[in-house]
RNA sequence: GGAGAGGUGCCGGAGCGGUUGAACGGGCCGGUUUCGAAAACCGGUGUGGCCGCAAGGUCACCCAGGGUUCGAAUCCCUGCCUCUCCGCCA
C-alpha cells in the first residue's frame, strides 16, 4: 500500500511513476474520496465533541434542564450517526482503491513491455548443451525418478510423483539450502501454509491477484503461493524494537499455486506445477534505503552461492517494468541453465518491496522514544524444488543415461549417481 | 463436536455505566543523593486520524465488529484467540 500522503501532496509524481507499469492509473478519485472523508470526519468529531461535553453535564442536572441537556446530546449523537453512516461505505471504497494499486517501481528498473526488456547483469559458470542430452522428464522417466501420467489422472494437471532415489535428490538439495541459509543468520521457520484473509492482503497476493491463489471456502483460509506471506506477517500488528532489526528469517514449507492463465504454457514436466517445496528467505529491516538495498544484495548474493555450490550455470537479470510484480519496487530474478530447454529458465526471484507491505501489515518499528515506522521487507528463493531438479537432472546427466549428483549433496543423497 | 472460564497499557494486575487514557505494583527513561554503585526519593513513560507553521486543539483506541444508552473498558450480540473438562481422531 502506498502512502496516502504522499498521493496527496504528489500526484502527478506519483502518477508518472505507476504508470510506467503500462496501466493507467486514476489518482484524481482517490483524492477525491480522500478528501471526502476527511471532511465527514472533520464534521463528525466536532459533533461528538460537543455531544461529550453536553453529556457530562448531565449527571449535575436536573428537572427540566437535564431533560433539555439529554435532549441537546442526543441531537448530536444523532449528527453523529449520519456522518458515520456516510463515512463508512466512503472510508471501505478508499481503502479498496488504495489496496488495489500496485507498489512504485524504483526509478532503476528498466523500462520494458515484457520480461523482452529485462536486462542481463551477469553470468556465472558454463552452460552445456549436447546432443546426446535429454530433456528433464525423458531422463527421469528413463530412470523411473518422476511419474506424472499416474499423478495426473488422480491428481490433475500439473502435478507429479517424485520417485526413488529423486527423493532422496529433493530432501538433499532443500537441506543443503536451508544449513546454507541458517549458516548466513537467518532462522529457519515451517510456517502455516494455510493463512487468514489479512497475511494475503497484508503481503499484496489479495485482493488483486485472488485468481492465482487456492481459497478455501468452508473456512475463512487461503494457501499461500510462498513462506514468504506467512514469514513476512509473523509480526503484522507489532512494534519492532530497532535494535532487534534487521530480521532475518529462512522458510521451508509447500506452496501452492493455482497458475491460472498459463495454460498450455511449461506444460512439459515439473517446471511449472501446482504444488512445490521451497526453502526462502525472507528480510524485515529498517526503513532506510541504503540499508535496503545492501540487503538485497545479499539476498541475491546467498542463492548464487548456492546455486555456484551446486556447480549450475544460471544469470542475473533484472525485471523490467513489464515483468515487475504489483507489490516490489525492484526485483532480480536468477535463471538457471537448463539444458532440455536450451534456455536459462527463472529459478529464483529476489525482491524488494520497501514499505509496501508493512503498511498492509501494519508492521513497524521504533527507537528509543523516536515516532514509529514502518519496516522494509525483502525476500528472495533459497531453492525451489522441483523446478531446481529440472536444472541438477539435466546439467549432471551423463552420456550413458545415468544423473551425477552435485558433490555437496553427497553426503546428503548418500550415493554418487541416480538410477 | 459438547460444557465452562477468560482476553485491560512494556509486564503483572484493579476497575464492572458518568469527572478513567485508565488505580496499584514492577520495568524503562530523566533527576536528587553518592567517590562510584545499590537503596531511597522526585518527575516522566502509548498509538493513530483530523485541524494547525507551531504551541496546541479535537476525535478514536481497554481482542475485533455490531448493538443498548444522553453517556460504555464497564451492559447485550457475533466473531477470533487462550485456558480447563468431556467426546472424537491423527
Amino acid at each position: 500500500m502506498l502512502d496516502l500522503r504522499l498521493l496527496r501532496e504528489q500526484p502527478d509524481a506519483m502518477r508518472a511513476a505507476l504508470e510506467r507499469r503500462g496501466e493507467p492509473v486514476d489518482i484524481e478519485s482517490i483524492l477525491k474520496l480522500d478528501a471526502e472523508v476527511r471532511d465527514l470526519m472533520t464534521r463528525r468529531d466536532e459533533s461528538r465533541a460537543e455531544q461529550k461535553r453536553i453529556s457530562k453535564e448531565v449527571p449535575r442536572l436536573e428537572g427540566p434542564q437535564r431533560e433539555e441537556a439529554v435532549a441537546r446530546s442526543k441531537q448530536k449523537g444523532a449528527e453523529v450517526t449520519e456522518c458515520e453512516g456516510k463515512l463508512k461505505p466512503l472510508q471501505a471504497e478508499l481503502q479498496e482503491r488504495l489496496l488495489e494499486l500496485p507498489n512504485v517501481p524504483d526509478p532503476e528498473v528498466p523500462d520494458g513491455e515484457s520480461a523482452e526488456q529485462n536486462v542481463e547483469l551477469r553470468r556465472w559458470g558454463e552452460p552445456r548443451k549436447e546432443s546426446w542430452m535429454k530433456d528433464h522428464l525423458a531422463l527421469a522417466e528413463s530412470l523411473d525418478l518422476i511419474d506424472v501420467k499416474h499423478s495426473a489422472r488422480f491428481a490433475g494437471s500439473r502435478t507429479y510423483i517424485l520417485k526413488g532415489d529423486l527423493v532422496l535428490l529433493e530432501l538433499a538439495v532443500l537441506r543443503y539450502a536451508l544449513d546454507f541459509i541458517a549458516s548466513r543468520g537467518y532462522v529457519p521457520h515451517s510456517p502455516p501454509v494455510m493463512v487468514r484473509r489479512e497475511a494475503m492482503e497484508g503481503t499484496g497476493y489479495l485482493p488483486v491477484g485472488a485468481d492465482q491463489s487456492y481459497e478455501l471456502t468452508r473456512d475463512d483460509g487461503w494457501l499461500v503461493g510462498t513462506s514468504e506471506v506467512p514469514l513476512t506477517a509473523i509480526h503484522a500488528g507489532e512494534t519492532l524494537k530497532e535494535e532487534d532489526l534487521p530480521l532475518r528469517y529462512a522458510g521451508i514449507s509447500a506452496c501452492w499455486r493455482r497458475e491460472a492463465g498459463t495454460h498450455g504454457k511449461d506444460t512439459h514436466g515439473v517446471y511449472r506445477v501446482h504444488q512445490f517445496t521451497k526453502v526462502e528467505q525472507v528480510v524485515i529491516g529498517r526503513n532506510d534505503r541504503d540499508e535496503t538495498l545492501k540487503l538485497h544484495e545479499e539476498i541475491v548474493r546467498n542463492a548464487e552461492h548456492v546455486l555456484q555450490a551446486l556447480k549450475l550455470p544460471y544469470r542475473v537479470v533484472s525485471l523490467s517494468t513489464g515483468d515487475l510484480g504489483r507489490q516490489p519496487a525492484y526485483t532480480y530474478d536468477i535463471e538457471t541453465w537448463m539444458p532440455g530447454r536450451g534456455v536459462y529458465g527463472e529459478t529464483h526471484s529476489a525482491s524488494r518491496y520497501y514499505d509496501f507491505q508493512t503498511r498492509r501489515l501494519n508492521l513497524r518499528y521504533k527507537q528509543g522514544s523516536q515516532k514509529p515506522q514502518f519496516c522494509h521487507t525483502l525476500n528472495n528463493t533459497v531453492i525451489a524444488s522441483p523446478r531446481i531438479l529440472v536444472a541438477l537432472l539435466e546439467n549432471y546427466q551423463r552420456e550413458d543415461g545415468t544423473v551425477a549428483v552435485p558433490d555437496v549433496l553427497v553426503p546428503l543423497v548418500g550415493k554418487e549417481v541416480l538410477g
